[in-house]
DNA sequence: CAGTGGTCTAGACCACATG
DNA sequence: ATGTGGTCTAGACCACTGG
């Protein structure tokens, strides 16, 4: 009986619940799915706070009465469904859902967001300037070769990672990028210092996938959980082209409008 | 050892290859995986044609020389993406994915799967009148209550179910809808046989979710199998809502582009 | 009826992260 | 060194489907 208050508040297992359960094996839905509702409830209920951890599998097993391996399967539908992430050797953590509203224009994700009253944040990953790649070369309009700037980041609502963001500019129309974007990270500060005030979508591109090993380290998910993948181009006024962005989102906590 | 040739092409087992395989535990990654890259590579490479029957799990698994749970974590990660499906107490299938293009104007669907060669089919589920939910309403621009029409259909591309479409209209501005869809099962007709010739998209909105069991049998997926759900409203040149679509697509088998 | 996939048990070893 | 999640084994019973 190691269920009782902690002085570390961070400490495993320290959560109200998981106790006194009953799941009976005969019923018509099965354990694994009475279990994923329970935890379920628990979370939505905010008995299981964003960022807590759960009891070790063994024991929450034994708790419940079932199996590690039921348990597992319970634990898989929830991480699936972005309720949950798991780090090996660490353990099992509470993922909250900000369900975002995202505009046609991709770049207002932060207007969207702050409008819905999140904190939002942003990591960048990395900022360089390279060549381009035939692929890139191809959305820009370039000449393979030509120089670009790259940019990926990691945008956060309320703490949680939602969205990883890489961008592809010509450097040639942006020569003072660093400069500016060290300022506020913002890419628009960027554009307006380089005199583009306006510009617009061209296309944008929307398809589904599962996470990489990447994907999921940055966005604190189980690798193969299912994504939104994104493209869009933006244009400026004359129609040259200024961006190229990609973006890999939880496919639980957004909503595209067009 | 019953693995040659059978006399009935369409029995289960019917398979060429899964003989000789060594699978080893030591290596780096995971044993299903292993078994998850060289199922995939059978499909890709055209010798499990879709719609084919797998040796059932346990021959598999004693086949491929690992446990039955080690196989069906290989099985579990193909159907979750859409590759295969199983329908219980019958055996699990090889499902193509049919990758289509859709344009911003999700009623072209058809128009956009015949540009790529593909044969493209409709299955009428229901077809039927009733007084429109508060939701129905909500979106129509419709008093609660007000006369609805309720068209419900699957779509398919080259006998593979893609897309399950459910569709609201206005019933007052439809007399006739029945009379002419049962023509040709279009709804473009219906609309012309009533002096609407153009419409204009007025939203569209995508989001993703988790097949119920309803729509995973329609689209022959396994419950719980993420997919894109689509929204959107047309409305006709003076601006009066004509038409709320709902979509449940696929995830792995479209791109939306706008 | 026989065969299928869906579920569940009771163990075990490993790689990994943390203290 | 300990505890964690990730993987794997060798069985078992069930509900469902089809002939």
């Amino acid at each position: 009986m190691n269920t009782s208050l902690r002085s570390q508040p961070a400490r495993s297992g320290d959560v109200s619940g998981f106790d006194g359960l009953v799941f009976r094996p005969r019923s018509d839905t099965p354990i694994w799915q009475q279990i994923y509702d329970y935890i379920l409830a628990l979370i939505d209920s905010g008995c299981l706070r964003a960022g807590s951890q759960l009891p070790g599998e063994i024991h929450l097993a034994e708790k419940l009465g079932v199996t590690r391996i039921t348990l597992r399967r319970a634990l898989q539908q929830l991480q699936q469904e972005g309720h949950l992430t798991s780090r090996k050797g660490v353990g099992v953590f509470v993922r909250s859902l900000p369900s975002a509203l995202v505009v046609r224009d991709g770049s207002r994700f932060a207007e969207s967001l702050r409008a819905d009253g999140k904190a939002v944040g942003t990591q960048t990953l990395f900022l360089e300037r390279e060549p381009a790649d035939p692929e890139m070369a191809a959305e820009l309009r370039l000449q393979a070769g030509a120089p670009a700037i790259r940019l990926r980041r990691v945008r956060s609502a309320d703490g949680q990672p939602i969205y990883i963001s890489t961008k592809v500019f010509p450097a040639d129309l942006l020569p003072d990028f660093e400069v500016v974007y060290s300022r506020r990270q913002s890419v628009t500060d960027v554009f307006v210092a380089h005199g583009i005030q306006k510009y617009r979508r061209v296309e944008t591109r929307i398809s589904g996938g599962f996470a990489t090993a990447e994907e999921a380290q940055l966005l604190q998910l189980t690798p193969g959980t299912p994504v939104f993948r994104t493209s869009s181009i933006n244009a400026d006024a004359s129609g040259n082209r200024i961006e190229w962005a990609r973006g890999c989102w939880l496919l639980t906590s957004v909503d595209f409008i067009f």
